[in-house]
DNA sequence: CTTCTACTATCAGGATACGCATACAGTCAC
DNA sequence: GTGACTGTATGCGTATCCTGATAGTAGAAG
């Protein structure tokens, strides 16, 4: 789970940074308005921690930023304990509040349950050429015809879709697809790409999983 | 929208319902915590404002109660601005909280975002193919012949059709129709799924409950 | 151009996990 | 107690997947 804190105040920052850290969530820190912006428009997070009263942008700004590309939690620091300033928080369209000072396991309860709510992001549909995933229907389509695929080879598509374009090591793969340390002396990410292609290459002209050697694999159109 | 006020003074009571109301919301007040219950199992909210201090149940019982059978936003009231307390009611699945006193317009904020977040409402009537089912009157009828299903037939029954072309796992299933983390090796919803395929499916040409090896079930009309 | 070598592809049993059917047992209402 | 409902236990057939051996290939070195 990726968390991104907006905060300026070096010791708040870390404070954070770090118990969110040992928490097993993975932080990213900035600073001021103007990075964070960058941050938000150029990566994905699953919660965004922002304090309102920031350099360059404030806190007002980036939530209606946020909120104009995204449904991810946010959850808002504020010095005030007045009223209006949580209450336009909240109508801006945060999720959640805490007023400063505040207990970290305070905190912690509440990522704990944005996060809960908002489970995380995975796509549900991909488009490659002519090749289409459903994943919640679990259908894979090419050419408008549907692929019967088994489980392994599901989830070994959808690793490569979901990575498109990106060459993926053996070693990787092993990891997401059969969550192990790959010991080398077995082949199996060979024989299930193998398994993959019969179904989803072989039978068309365009081929979309392609062999980077000494590397990985790869899917990518390269028509 | 239908909210659900649990809350003994009367002083605060009718200031919620009272501002609710104009607000646009159905409202329903209860003073116990026996009451609560009560109209939880009875009838259906979109939200629930609970207080912690009750006579009969408490704010914490109701919680876990309501969390066993729904995903229903629970705001949390409390007079005591105790860190633990929060921490305590956010851990047992409450969404958010107000520490006694607040203002109104705070209030409804969070009402607001509650409610924004909030899932779409129960569906009360599905039909798929030939199969067709209401879910107030509890009937289920396939080819205009009416099905006797039991209650765990009927829920997960619902579960589908509410799902209709998504594939299920098990755990998933497990987890909606029995409300239990399924990690243990029990083989109920492969059972279940057989008793409901006796009703539904076996006496009929067209089957709409498939198995996804490896993954779960869907239910889908393939004719 | 040839040869060598490291890397990759392929194939065929055999082990395994999975889903299904069935029987049995506990629970609850009447 | 009887009967309906629901969870548990077990054996079977089979799709799926791994293992391990063998064949093939690309790229570098001579």
């Amino acid at each position: 789970m990726r968390i991104l804190i907006v905060e300026d105040e070096q010791k708040t920052a870390d404070y954070l940074s770090r118990g969110l850290g040992e928490s097993g969530y993975a932080v990213e820190v900035v600073r001021d308005g103007y990075d964070a912006q960058h941050y938000i428009e150029e990566y994905e997070f699953d919660l965004i921690i922002l304090d309102v009263m920031l350099p360059g942008l404030d806190g007002w700004q980036l939530l209606q930023m946020v909120r104009q590309r995204s449904q991810v939690p946010v959850l808002f620091l504020t010095a005030r304990d007045a009223v209006e300033y949580r209450v336009k928080g909240l109508e801006l369209g945060a999720d959640d509040y805490l007023v400063k000072p505040f207990s970290f396991v305070e905190l912690l309860a509440r990522v704990r349950t944005l996060l809960r709510r908002s489970p995380p992001r995975e796509r549900e549909h991909f488009r490659v050429a002519d090749l289409a995933m459903d994943v919640l229907r679990r259908r894979v389509t090419r050419q408008g015809e549907r692929l019967a695929l088994t489980n392994k080879e599901f989830a070994l598509l959808e690793l490569f879709l979901d990575r498109e374009g990106e060459v993926l090591s053996r070693t990787y793969i092993a990891s997401r697809v059969w969550q192990m340390n790959f010991d080398s002396d077995t082949n199996v990410v060979e024989v299930a790409v193998r398994r993959l292609r019969a179904k989803v290459d072989d039978p068309f002209p365009t081929k979309l999983i392609h062999t980077e050697r000494g590397m990985g694999y790869v899917l990518e159109d390269r028509s």
